[in-house]
DNA sequence: GATGAATGAGCCTTCATTCAT
DNA sequence: CATGAATGAAGGCTCATTCAT
């Protein structure tokens, strides 16, 4: 049931979308949806906790080092590749998450930004690893700094997981568009730790 | 009057702000909005139209480079100050910009990826001034490769508009954080413009 | 400028016809129109009682017999053919009043009642001249009876007028359409001055 | 429901009677009326479709001449009779057909003259068994003139119906005013099928 | 005097939500 | 238990009507 209302949400928006036609989408009627949710609020929320939950469970089993063998590029890189891969594999889950939630109301828009949160999280935490890894002092960064990146390197990649989703004739595969976001950002962030930073020429 | 249109599109959505409160918001009746344009659709078309326009504007004139004197990397710079003084001084049309016109029918969608592709091509027009400067092969890159840069430092930009107008006690200034995104990006810019790229660890 | 209110109210009805929409027909702005007739309500009225005074008067003028030398049969000939041709010269004024002023509200609907009730009376006076001319007693006919003759031919006159306005490869003159209603009528009304009546058979 | 909706048709015309007041009269709520027909349109479709079928057959129903023994006028009158039975009966459902329905636009207006054409067809048929019955020849009477004086005799009908309607104290019984409406008519046909015509004196 | 600009009121329609069955 | 039937509340849009210019 939660499919059809996920699809519904994502193809028209929290508002457009009627019960009527989520009910009907889901081949059950109307008060069979309330007895099991209170109220269309409560639906969306619903939908937007599981998807929001898978995705973060993709990336996180993607990020894992069960053996701490991984360097945290390729830690990193391999959280890409379950990420775009599972927003390929749920569009309407991603468009709920990431569009539609974000459109509707403070509450609807806290859930979604509590897993831009929880994500951007592991992202440090790699960092983190990666820091130490090069040896570097452990405020080499300024805490705010790094939460920018986290954020950048989160926004690129939504922004890329739109964009490797667009109709084409041979769409990218997830571990191409994690490349390519690897190689825009990476150097940058390993500068960064060396303590070399970008500045305006004078 | 398209203030408050843009204000009450912003804050709710399309569907749920309703033409009441606009008009309302706009101290003025229903009926003239409806004198002014034609329908909520046209009301909605406008407010994503003008602010469109101001912020494509805006990053325009960033990274205009009248005399021909400034290097690719200080013009992208330039862009990404204008982009988040202009995104951080109205919020609200950028809200209405990057995530109401995203969520609501085909029609209104495709007026939000036209500004995406123009900014985006902006971007590229820089890379490519930036793979001359350094004296590359024209093909060094793939198109499709340029499209997914172009595409993530513009997710990357969106994603750092919101973290940075985020409520804070000290908000990071919009040079700041155009600092942050270029060290984010720009070395791994100039490595893929040398030829050199990053690869999974074997 | 009522020319226009006619055309309009004819064409669409009293509720559907819009000010707005008279006016630009009628070549001047809203407020005069308030300025000459001070509402909607009059506006209609004067479009009913102009049009109800032309057509009454057409055919008061042709049942007329300034020298009192022709046979009743022949003044109400004349009548129908000046019926006839008025309506299929007029025809959105004779919609207001046939149709139009009926169906929207008691105070229109008198208004045409009014002029039905003006025509039968012709049409009474006419008969009462010829049982005068046969020679009847003057109680020859009930009063009601009467009255139910001239609004049978009233009506048969309105129908036809509908019928031979209908659009038609050859429509039919008035002279032919009286022609026709005299025929479908007249000798029954000889006959009933005559006390001939028709009876259900046994 | 319909009961309620022809009233309120009959009463205010098509524009003017809102569903409001219409389901209000129905002792409904508005949304039910929507769940039953779709819309203010249909709902008067089927106000119209209804009272039409049940007028018209009322009518076939007293012309109807099972053995076959009865003359063309008495199957004339006995239709007369049942025509002002049920409008003397059923008056908002004869508002709706031949006032408002003609009114209100095309396709209303196409309901309404097909049923005036089905009655026509009714009489002209009639007539034709009269002109066997009298032994004429078939084309005796051009076609358009039958259809002439069909139209005069439902025009007739029509009107007496409205004038046998009105608020009077001792109303006409509907044989009276069929026994009008035969009186009037009846002779004429009769000499039209014998070839015996009115024509305008010298 | 004539008009562009403005509005209060109302109508058709829809939708989230709940009972009686 | 699951559902067809029903509704209160609102929203988009229009129109007759009036001022300030």
């Amino acid at each position: 049931m939660l499919d059809a209302a996920v699809e519904g949400f994502a193809r028209y928006g929290y508002r457009s979308a009627s019960m009527d036609d989520i009910a009907e989408a889901a081949g059950v009627s109307k008060p069979l949806v309330y007895q099991y949710l209170k109220s269309k609020d409560d639906l969306f929320t619903a939908c937007i906790r599981r998807e929001s939950a898978a995705l973060v469970a993709a990336v996180r089993a993607g990020t894992e080092d069960a053996d701490g063998l991984l360097p945290a590029d390729r830690r990193l890189w391999n959280g890409l590749c379950a990420f775009f891969a599972h927003t390929a594999a749920h569009p309407h889950g991603w468009a709920v998450v990431h569009q539609q939630a974000r459109t509707e109301g403070e509450s609807f828009a806290r859930e979604a930004a509590a897993v831009r949160a929880e994500i951007a999280e592991l992202v440090t935490g790699l960092l983190g690893v990666a820091a130490r890894d090069a040896g570097c002092a452990d405020d080499a960064l300024a805490e705010r700094e790094v939460s920018g990146l986290a954020h950048a390197l989160v926004g690129a990649a939504e922004s890329l997981a739109d964009w490797a989703n667009a109709p084409r004739q041979e769409p990218p595969s997830a571990r191409e568009t994690a490349a390519t976001l690897m190689n825009f950002c990476w150097a940058g962030m390993e500068n960064l730790l060396k303590g070399s930073r970008w500045t305006p020429a004078p």
